[in-house]
DNA sequence: TAGACCCAAACTTTCGAAAGTTCAACCGAG
DNA sequence: CTCGGTTGAACTTTCGAAAGTTTGGGTCTA
């Protein structure tokens, strides 16, 4: 009755971990103690501790040995380097993609790209981040363009470097304010390449699109030190019992 | 006392769980069962799930939830389709390891490539089969090859690809009966035009490897159907009790 | 004879407590 | 006043048993 379908309840605390990371939560290079996570959640021990080594395969999360669980911590080199292999991997990706794509998978492509466009790009009730529906409709229109490529493997890591990407957005705070930038625009420039089935364009414009972004997070982690490379802000247990 | 510095005993289990894969003590597509291994290793239920759990990370191991985890299985298309991952990826990493590497780097490689020539290329017990010896200083001379890359996720995404590579080769018996190759002189090739940071070339060269020791490994398993795609062979369980 | 239902055994999952280890503060000596 | 040793608490790790679920065989009916 607590669960449903196949899904087990580790996969529960699992999920709901991986949200309160991705949407801020959790501050990045604070520790997750399996007491507070255990109360918190409503789940053992044991559940807690399963959840975390799945979260630390995906890379959210790094584990010291004897020495707890902690939200992976941000650094500038690891933006860069995590940007250089997106820029790699997911054009690779792309490539494959607009080589390898049905007919069904330019459908879905337009029908994301639909999505996206409608979607409204800040969020009404707090103008310094983006909306959830945007970020979705993003990451959605994203994977759908790599989704015509056939290679499972590539396909998952291509979308798991994104997933990781997504991190640094989120602590990014006050998007949105660079000078010049036509973020849809860029987006309907992708469409039109892949629709026209021209990979080499396609390719260029999608690093562009990553290194354009990176350039942006940097530049914002630069004006908030803190937010990069430590725990600072407060001690912040995962439970804020004061 | 039961354990060493910093390992848990977790990673014990987890470490010669992933020994009896890559070495085919465990035959893929079989079932792990908890009672079984916990027996075989000498530890409780609940480490020998996280340890499965952290093999299902890297690859080594599926899990379906509420009925159990199983040896990754074969089959062709995964071998297709991680063939083409690792050509791509593997050089894409090999070509930022020749243009950022140090000269430090290059004497690690010539030193790996030193020991790969001397290793025995058979096993002398058992001809039909490489020398553990010579698996292993062909995987580190590759480990070395990359190693020049400064980008730690594209090196992990690589390794770990050649890691579950490695798998394959393990399955495929009767090595070394394909006409007219010569692997050596492809490492010594290899080796050569990275001293001589003609990336373009190593490139290409290691793209060949790889899709030579596909083909290889592809005919190997249409001779023996039964290894690829199937539990086959016995009920195997884990512990031979019978 | 074929198909569906039911039962039992084995296995996965979950839990809470005990054991071992690390970290930090406190105390005493130089 | 500073440094080294010691003690204590909090946390991670490990374990074995109980609960819930799936699978396979067996039986009954159409």
């Amino acid at each position: 009755m607590t669960k449903s379908g196949g899904a087990t309840r580790t996969d529960g605390i699992h999920q709901a971990l991986r949200a309160d990371i991705l949407t801020g939560r959790l501050v990045p290079g604070d520790r997750l103690k399996f007491p507070d996570l255990a109360d918190r959640y409503q789940v053992s021990v044991g559940a807690t501790r399963e959840a975390l080594t799945r979260l630390v395969a995906e890379g959210l999360v790094v584990a010291r040995p004897r020495q707890g669980y902690l939200v992976r911590p941000l650094s500038h080199q690891d933006l860069a380097e995590l940007t250089q292999a997106r820029a790699e991997v997911e054009s690779l990706v792309l490539g494959l993609s607009v080589r390898e794509g049905d007919t069904r998978w330019e459908a879905d492509t337009v029908a994301a790209h639909h999505l996206l466009e409608r979607a409204p790009y800040r969020d009404p009730a707090d103008p310094d981040h983006l909306s959830d529906e945007w970020v979705q409709a993003h990451a959605a229109f994203h994977h759908a363009l790599l989704a015509g490529c056939r290679n499972q493997r590539l396909l998952d890591a291509a979308r798991s470097l994104r997933q990781e990407a997504e991190l640094y957005r989120q602590w990014s705070v006050s998007l949105g304010n660079e000078p010049g930038r036509d973020v849809a625009a860029e987006h309907r420039a992708l469409l039109d390449a892949v629709l026209a089935r021209d990979a080499g364009r396609a390719q260029e414009l999608l690093r562009d699109h990553i290194a354009h972004t990176a350039r942006l997070l940097i530049s914002c982690a630069s004006d908030q030190p803190n937010q990069v490379g430590g725990a600072s802000a407060s001690r912040s247990s995962v439970t804020n019992t004061s």
